[in-house]
RNA sequence: GUGAGCGUAGCUCAGCUGGUAGAGCCCCGGACUGUGGCUCCGGUUGUCGCGGGUUCGAUCCCCGUCGCUCACCCCA
């Protein structure tokens, strides 16, 4: 047999009308805030993420889905959105257009992870991107439209965690400095600790081994050690959330995985998931585009795990499908039931006809297995006066009626 | 990449210290010859993940392998 590829899955009816729903709501509330959507391909050179995200993260060294084409070119299936939007931009000139300034993706990214409960192989995203704002209030709208989508979608127990990772100017000092605070401690940290001291120093920060901990507090404070301008723009991103009343944790530890990011880092977690309870991730990253070869422009931007959402997300009801089921019988009958089928169908309403004839006590069993809202019964007595038994499935009433009024009567609940 | 748990019918699972398999659900039909849901009756479905070993005999014990799940790492 056949199956789908390891962390890969097919999605089915009905779940797959919870993810139409999302996706639906999503793109509504995009809209209101001025996005419009942009769709990049699923493949990129290689060269692109290693440039885009950074070499050094474990995105690109460890988790990328990368192959060689016909040709001997390196590409890669997109592991995350943003750098391919950020290719677009700068391809296109996108950058000086404000009708291109606000950018929003759905779709699927592949990374070549372990999958587990929340992390996918191929998984999907939606997310957003701001380009050439460089102000406070551009940050603190974007976490606002997480915030608003989240609400839209009813999650429960969702937390912003919001920090600054500073800048290209105030960084490498501190880092620097954190370096040399825990080098001399560093037979008291993790393995991974002292691993990340190497290749990733920030990282430590982020670290949540208890033995840790002690010597984490006693290095330099990442906030501390964030120059005016980013201390200034920190600052202002907490006052225009407050105004907007969307609440925060601040957590100075917070790194991301990504290096493009400066300045505003954020996510938003949720108790409702695993361990892996991430839903949205996200920050600043100006530069960016100007290491993929565009101008200096501002961008920020983030992403949301859509399977991690919808795991996170109140069931829907379910639903009467399809509205009508009709049954048949009788010789001669189902000639007119196709017909009868269509015009109905044109008239605007969702129906199944069954190809095989069976009795009525059986028929009506299938409609409701089918979870049917109505049954349309077509027997001799029908075809003879043209008058159709219409059957409520939920009531157990019925009538008998025209085409039209099948149709109109069917129409009345919204569907 | 590392670790742990689990692979028995389409699905969810049972199978006692080894004696070559069962239930519920689902599906189909009937009781009710033009009327579903409830009930009852009947019917269909298995390389016990795969390969090897131990044994008179393995779904059960051992080894390997593949798959799934969860966790670590990291992230959406």
């Amino acid at each position: 047999m056949i199956t789908a590829v390891k962390g890969t899955q097919d999605l089915l009816f009905p779940e797959v009308r919870r993810w139409q729903q999302l996706e639906a709501a999503a793109r509504g509330l995009f809209e209101r805030y001025g996005f419009g959507e942009i769709r990049t391909p699923l493949l990129e050179p290689t060269e692109l993420f290693v440039r885009g995200i950074g070499d050094e993260t474990d995105i690109v060294a460890k988790e990328m889905y990368t192959f060689q084409d016909r040709k001997g070119r390196s590409l890669t299936l997109r592991p995350e959105n943003t750098a391919g939007v950020a290719r677009a931009v700068v391809e296109h000139r996108l950058h000086d257009s404000p009708q291109h300034a606000r950018l929003y993706y759905i779709g699927p990214q592949f990374r070549y992870e372990r999958p587990q409960k929340g992390r996918y192989r191929q998984f999907h995203q939606m997310g957003i991107e701001i380009l050439g704002e460089g102000a406070p209030g551009a940050d603190a709208e974007g976490i606002a439209v997480a915030v608003d989508l989240l609400d839209a979608a009813g999650i429960p127990a969702a937390t912003v965690q919001l920090n600054s990772v500073g800048c290209a100017e105030c960084r490498p000092p501190y880092v620097a400095l954190l370096k040399a605070s825990l080098a001399p401690r560093v037979s008291e940290l993790c393995g991974d600790c002292r691993r990340r001291l190497e290749t990733n120093p920030l990282r430590t920060l982020d670290c949540k081994v208890p033995s840790c901990q002690p010597v984490l507090d006693a290095a330099p404070r990442l906030d501390e050690g964030l120059c005016a301008a980013c201390a200034d723009h920190h600052r202002a991103v907490r006052e225009i959330l407050d105004l907007l009343r969307i609440s925060y944790r601040v957590r100075p530890r917070m790194v991301r995985g990504l290096d493009y990011y400066v300045r505003t880092v954020f996510e938003v977690t949720s108790e409702a998931l695993g361990a892996q309870d991430a839903l949205v991730g996200g920050g600043r990253y100006d530069g960016l585009l100007r290491a993929l070869g565009g101008p200096d422009a501002a961008g920020f931007g983030w992403a949301l795990g859509m399977e991690r959402l919808l795991m996170a997300m109140p069931p829907l009801p379910g639903e009467r499908l399809p509205r009508v089921y009709l049954a048949w019988s009788g010789a001669g009958t189902y000639a007119r039931v196709l017909l009868l089928a269509r015009e109905l169908r044109a008239m605007g309403v969702a129906v199944l006809v069954e190809h095989q004839e069976r009795s009525f006590k059986s028929a009506l069993k299938r409609a409701d297995r089918l979870n049917a809202r109505w049954a349309l019964l077509v027997g001799e007595e029908e075809l003879e006066s043209e008058l159709y038994t219409l059957k409520d499935l939920a009531s157990g009433g019925q009538q008998a009626l025209a085409a039209a009024d099948v149709a109109a009567r069917v129409r009345e609940e919204a569907p």
